[in-house]
DNA sequence: GTTATTTGTTTCACCAGATGAAACGTCGTT
DNA sequence: AACGACGTTTCATCTGGTGAAACAAATAAC
């Protein structure tokens, strides 16, 4: 099961509403209640909440909600040149809008693949991708895109890290490595998550570096092996434009 | 007593720690805690909140946290061209990096006046000044001088407003409209909440059309009659600043 | 080396804050 | 006038948010 940190509902609730703008940037009451499935009051409330904070503003002509001066502030104090979440978006969301299957970004930390962003499919049914997500690199289709294209002994450690899960086959793990070097991504089928599939493949810096691996995944149900085969060209073109960025 | 919309705590202090950041762009998860006073349980549940949803991220190597891609993201759903509450903001808080009080910033929306931005002093007793928050336009330094600058039978429809307070005198009220065009600052004392005095002017467009108000605040043992009277001038000209922008 | 300190992470008992249904208020339409 | 849509307020309910404390890990001090 994918690491799932703690988290406050309210304080969730309050940030999805501001979530709610970046697809339309004024709304009314009833539209963000529909667009949250939140009952009116509860709204009503993270509204008030939002808007004493500056984060959103209430026009007095119109009634609508538009985003406040706070997000503005705050994205003054970002240093967003060379992150690749805010770099890689736009093809992320290219991408998302092309397949309607959830597409992350993975980087390495350590013997863990970190979730940097994801745009989720808009499917009813679909991956869903918390950011800050971790996952060792021994399973899924994109912790073998990291292994793989990582140089020095990162196989090394992570085949002799103690929390190498038992029922995972070290030799398999090395053979599938090589068929991914040749063939250049990575699938992986119920390996992690039950009903969940993935494809993978890597992003390289224009100096050849690994930067991330870029992840499509949903439910087994609409992504079978031959589908996400049929997946990877696209996913190379992404990633390949997406390289030319850093 | 202002009015006091219906708030979520939980939620306010997840934005309260976003707005930790505005003073340093990192911060550890200790610096939070102590910005905020909350507990670290608390905080570090909070952050985990604001990193799911992407508006924090934390470095792998310092382990410090910083604001994430989404306040990149929703800052560009906001139209700032125009928002006063936003071209005027770096001349609020010069002001108030020179005085420590807290500078406000009201507008009109029909009988009442409206904050729509406010940097707070910094002092331990201080001004709050939650954004959003309303007031009739019968008491208040600002409301006086929106009042005294508005074009127009506003004050006539103030003045006939069934809302108005019943222990306020309709021609000291006149008087005092009359006293604020000649010397182009209002100040009042205790006049709308115990132990606070204001002083306001009024900021005007190239155009000369009525922008604002702003305002100056903090507790009556600070800002005596005297004192207020020391301060207009730096207020008229940050006034005089403002509205060379719009 | 051991011990102390600092920082971050997890646990859990407690209760008040968050919640949503429903009532209410306002405005526009018929 | 009645009705519907939208926003605002009320209030009973209960669970989710809280913080103290324990725990874990890393670093500093001795």
């Amino acid at each position: 099961m994918e690491e799932k940190k703690t988290t406050t509902r309210a304080a969730e609730r309050a940030l999805d509403i501001l979530l709610c703008f970046v697809g339309k940037p004024e709304l009314a009451m009833r539209e963000i209640v529909e667009k949250t499935e939140l009952s009116k009051s509860t709204v009503f409330r993270l509204l008030a909440t939002l808007e004493t904070k500056g984060f959103v503003k209430r026009d007095a002509d119109t009634e609508k909600y538009s985003l406040g001066f706070r997000i503005w502030e705050l994205a003054n104090h970002i240093n967003r040149s060379d992150d690749p979440a805010i770099l890689f978006l736009p093809e992320m969301e290219r991408l998302r809008d092309e397949i309607d299957e959830t597409v992350s970004l993975y980087v390495r930390d350590g013997l863990e693949r970190v979730r940097i962003q994801a745009v989720e499919s808009q499917q009813a049914i679909r991956r869903v991708a918390p950011i800050g997500a971790r996952l060792p690199l021994s399973v899924g289709a994109s912790s073998k895109v990291i292994v793989a294209y990582t140089e020095g002994d990162l196989l090394g450690k992570v085949l002799s890290d103690p929390m190498w899960p038992s029922g995972i086959d070290r030799d398999l793990y090395i053979k599938q490595l090589q068929e991914i070097r040749t063939q250049e991504y990575a699938i992986s089928m119920e390996e992690r998550e039950a009903g969940t599939s993935a494809v993978s493949v890597a992003i390289h810096s224009r100096a050849g570096n690994l930067i991330a691996a870029l992840v499509l995944s949903g439910p087994i149900s609409r992504m079978n092996e031959e589908q996400m085969i049929q997946y990877v060209p696209r996913l190379v073109k992404a990633a390949e434009e997406m390289g030319k960025l850093v």
